[in-house]
DNA sequence: GTTGTTGCAAATTGTTTGCACTGGT
DNA sequence: ACCAGTGCAAACAATTTGCAACAAC
């Protein structure tokens, strides 16, 4: 899969994620592990947003012997203490990345070729304030992609045959 | 599941429909049988945004005989053919509703208790114009249900001990 | 030495597909 | 009578879980 997106996140030092995370692992009295350091190193290697699977290759490339279940756990673990956010794709599957320092910001994933994109931070506070005070819901805008067409996808004859990239974000 | 909102949709005589469903579909050389009808008539008793599980009870209590994959390959049909319409809810489920006679419009679901509600359908024009503009995506804002606390769940004390209605839209 | 985590295999859940047969038209 | 659509069982994909062995503290 390739989810990646141009848009470039600033790459914090590894090593440093990783010092910071076993610390706080250990003050929960949770542990620093194998899998869980893969998963860091996994995820802060790439800026764009990867789905299980796309963490599950990284990882078995440095070490084949982390279990996919493991890399769950992990992810899970990881999302739990903060470091780690998942927005919620359009075909059901999840996609992970490490929280950026510019705070959560939604996403927007094209229907055709299923690239997620990060959009501006506030793009959605008016929306949010009308939900609030009109329907009293209170909005995550981070959560869930905004679905649509890209850029590039929109350029495309829109009535070509359908020549998905990545089948299993369309329907 | 339960994803019934408390918001009424005009209920169109079923029996309406489905003759209008009926002579499309010769038209296009497809045919209107017993599963369709059963869907149809599922979707139309309930105002709601049912899952797929919802319409094969739905239409077991009707006809037992029916089965999921045809309640599956119906729904596909219909969609189709317009007159039904999925959104893609928080955990991969997907959810069906007939089309609306007020048209399309964008959804909202609690990552609580998983209700999903309509939301009015200008609500993200602006934001559609921006993304338009600014980086040249075209939102398709109905596609995907917004994510959020729904006004019962967020009265709720929000740090009392996770009590998931629908565990399978938690995470 | 504890006990949180892992690897594995098996169970779950949601959806799709191949195929012989049925039933609309 | 034709062939789109069905029922069924089996395949598939994504994720979760029980459990014995392991390794971080």
């Amino acid at each position: 899969m390739d989810i990646h997106p141009g848009a470039a996140r600033p790459t914090v030092a590894n090593a440093e994620v990783i010092a910071w995370v076993a610390k706080e692992l250990r003050a929960r009295g949770e542990r620093m592990t194998g899998p869980r350091t893969a998963v860091l190193t996994a995820l802060g290697e790439d800026p764009g947003h990867l789905t299980v699977e796309d963490v599950v290759a990284a990882v078995a490339a440095v070490d084949s012997s982390v279990h996919r279940s493991s890399v769950y756990r992990a992810l899970e673990a990881l999302c739990e203490l903060g470091v780690v956010q998942h927005i919620h794709l359009s075909h059901g599957t999840t996609a992970y990345h490490l929280s950026s320092i510019e705070g959560p910001h939604p996403h927007a994933q094209c229907v055709r070729c299923g690239v997620v994109r990060d959009l501006p931070p506030h793009l959605l506070d008016d929306v949010a304030v009308h939900l609030a005070t009109d329907l009293r819901f209170t909005l995550d805008a981070t959560h869930v992609a905004l679905s649509g067409l890209c850029a590039a996808c929109s350029e495309t004859d829109a009535s070509s045959p359908e020549t998905p990239i990545i089948a299993t974000h369309l329907h």
